[in-house]
DNA sequence: TTCCATGGTTGCACAGCCCAACCACCTGCC
DNA sequence: GGCAGGTGGTTGGGCTGTGCAACCATGGAA
């Protein structure tokens, strides 16, 4: 394949699988939508920080962020805890409910994944990985953080 | 990298891509939402095809692509032809307008990617490309196309 | 001809998003 | 101290994309 057709694959089927996924997120984990996946995941990953740092990591509106942290909490997925240091500061942490949430939705995401990367040969898969990480990583449009 | 690990991180940087990539479409290109740029795609790409395809194919609802078709017709970017086999049936087409904004996009898209992309050796390139292909190609979740 | 399937549209509701305006607090400078 | 400008967060308003359900028109088979 040359670099230019390439570069054209990977543009288009990351566009479609863009275009899937959040459906089919949705209807794996109606309970869970993929923003608030996301949002707790990385509050897990974290081990807690603020909404603008969320807003920030994933270049969205820190309105947006303010209403998904609300559902969150109203759901009892997270607390807020005032930060000593600065009163204007909430830190976000996951709750147990939101601990026990998460790790069940990453479990049947997991699942998913695994099963629909069977039969892939160890190193592509190794190799897949690295390739999104790399690609994720650099900048590019859409990627503030 | 473990196989377990691979697919761990498969998942989140297809999630985190995926979680980006409307919004960094958007930004790129407010002219045409990523939407619009798919469907508009895929009826170059297959020579004119009826809504039900299209909705299919992406596994949306016909209503959606109902009203995506009807804001792509008043744009004036593609057009209905009745199907002489079966009155029920539009087929959709591109315009010249419709064509001519396709690949203005198409082309900064490319540009986009192409920087992006531009210190990845060519092997690693075509590579990625098949990774990506074979995944989206796969049965799985969300995928009925 | 009658009945069901299929292609498509419309009404309705909801999620996710952004922008702008706003409040509360912090920080630096006079 | 006190004011100005910056920062964290919320709220109001509005738009897009989406699904579901109900509907209409046409096609096709019993």
């Amino acid at each position: 394949m040359h670099t230019a057709d390439a570069v054209e694959t990977i543009q288009r089927e990351m566009t479609v699988f863009a275009r899937r996924a959040r459906a089919a997120a949705g209807r794996m984990h109606p309970e869970l939508s993929l923003v608030s996946y996301t949002l707790l995941g990385h509050l897990e990953e974290s081990g807690g920080c603020r909404a603008t740092d969320l807003a920030v990591h994933y270049a969205l509106d820190k309105s947006t962020v303010s209403r998904q942290v609300a559902g969150l909490e109203r759901a009892g997925l997270i607390e807020r805890r005032p930060d000593a240091a600065d009163q204007r500061v909430q830190v976000l942490h996951l709750t147990g409910a939101g601990r026990h949430i998460l790790a069940q939705v990453t479990e049947s995401r997991r699942a998913a994944f695994r099963e629909r990367l069977a039969d892939w040969p160890a190193q592509d898969l190794s190799r897949f990985a690295d390739y999104l990480v790399r690609y994720n990583a650099s900048p590019g449009p859409g990627r503030q953080d």
